[in-house]
DNA sequence: CATTTTGTTCAACAATATTGAACTAAGACG
DNA sequence: CGTCTTAGTTCAATATTGTTGAACAAAATG
């Protein structure tokens, strides 16, 4: 451990304990207490703890994580302006392509999963809001890291190894800088198997003052998204989709 | 404050913060130090805190709540294995009937809106998924709290108070207990603008091994919602709806 | 460039998180 | 039934850690 980290520790440790009940699913205070290696009473007051801000909920004698989160992740999304605009776009591409449309934001380097809807013959995945990835490996990833700042986007990519999802991962970094100046010259970008084997998409960002704000997206299977429906069909419903996001969103700023 | 109440002070002061920002919005250190009363060094140790579990993020000079909270939020969702069933047959209920369905859970004595799809011809409301309200005043919280064990309905009434939220809302106790008494007779609750003036609701309990896991509901306005829609149709496809979830409940229970 | 404001660091001190041991409650077992 | 076992709870001492102002750095303001 550094010497001075400027943190609670024993918020650090609430932290751990959450994600370990998360992980694991409802725990008792002695299994906890054996899992986590606390003594039992450390374990209960830090239930209570949670318990009274209702970020868990007992069980009998089982704890498990609260729907108090969903408050604040819900917050967190609606925070975003763009999100009422986007989710209902979202919806329409899923509805009219049959296909997976979904929305992507960049936070802390990563790329978050906050919204999603499956069309009639989507492809199914194990996708939930909130979840997070690396910027470099999926359509919308890379359509939001491509226009961060080029200071940003070194930073990032000093920062996080650019893991390997499948073999057509883009791990090297000077493929990956000249994979987003094509996604920046194309205006938008494709994931060819990158994140997961056997699917495809492509997706545009949106930006506004310059900014990129967030990505939204269309996924299928590599058998479906192939030829002239991949490289123009698909990405000029995107790209149309974004656009249309984006003059409402410079409309309604103006408006306020 | 009470002489123990095993709980750690840090923690709750954390968890303070976070309530604050949502209530105002992204702030910087000084602004939180001042509206919180507390040093700006202190404050500084928590924000490192949050921002290093990802709860809360740094934009600038202002720090905002994290999409962190969201990951946990849908886990906590998705851990009730309901959900995708109801999630489902919510988006049917809009779709066909072009009101707005949402779906109810209990939790701690209080209601929590965890999911809800509006028809086309839906009223809008503020509603977002994890709000809380008390279990009286909403057709879908009725539903549930007329299901609940005896000793839980009369736990709940004594230690909540029956807050009055409109005109209509039922308050009293003995009003209460025979209003829930008539659900259960009925099979259905109903909400006469009892939370939001010009909102109706009929909303239907879904259980599993006679427990009530969650309950359903459509609610439109008031001037649609008369007559024999009021009383008969919209009943009937609320329970229609419930009892499709159950068998597919019950179906694959046993099927594991 | 001076001035104010805001963010950050640090080490001493006070506060509080941590702990085992003692206690109670609930199940298991014969 | 009563004993044994296991799980949950309480509490007061101690050591760890949270808290703080003061001093510094950085940025914004005039």
């Amino acid at each position: 451990m550094a010497q001075h980290d400027n943190t609670l520790k024993s918020v650090d440790k609430v932290f751990k304990m959450v994600e370990h009940l998360k992980t694991n699913g409802g725990k008792t205070v002695t299994e906890l207490s054996q899992e986590l290696d606390m003594p039992k009473s450390t374990v209960q007051v830090y239930l209570n703890t949670l318990a009274k801000n209702k970020f868990v909920v007992q069980n009998g004698a089982t704890y498990q994580i609260g729907l108090q989160f969903l408050q604040y992740g819900m917050y967190a999304l609606w925070n975003e302006p763009v999100f009422p605009n986007v989710k209902s776009k979202v919806e329409e591409l899923a509805d009219t392509t049959g296909e997976l449309a979904a929305c992507f934001v960049e936070e802390l380097g990563e790329a978050v999963y906050v919204y999603g809807t499956e069309g009639n013959r989507a492809i199914r995945t194990d996708l939930t809001m909130g979840d997070r990835s690396g910027l470099h490996c999926t359509a919308s990833g890379k359509a939001i890291f491509a226009h961060l700042s080029q200071e940003r986007i070194e930073e990032i990519i000093s920062q996080r190894s650019l893991e390997r999802k499948t073999p057509q991962t883009i791990t090297d970094p000077d493929e990956l800088r000249e994979e987003l100046k094509q996604i920046r010259e194309r205006g938008h970008a494709y994931s060819k198997e990158e994140s997961v084997e056997g699917m495809r998409s492509v997706a545009a960002p949106i930006l506004l003052d310059g900014e990129v704000v967030c990505s939204i997206s269309l996924a299928g299977p590599a058998n479906r998204f192939v030829g002239e429906r991949f490289t123009s069909e698909v990405p000029d419903i995107v790209k149309g989709a974004a656009n249309e996001i984006e003059l409402k969103l410079t409309y309604s700023e103006s408006g306020l």
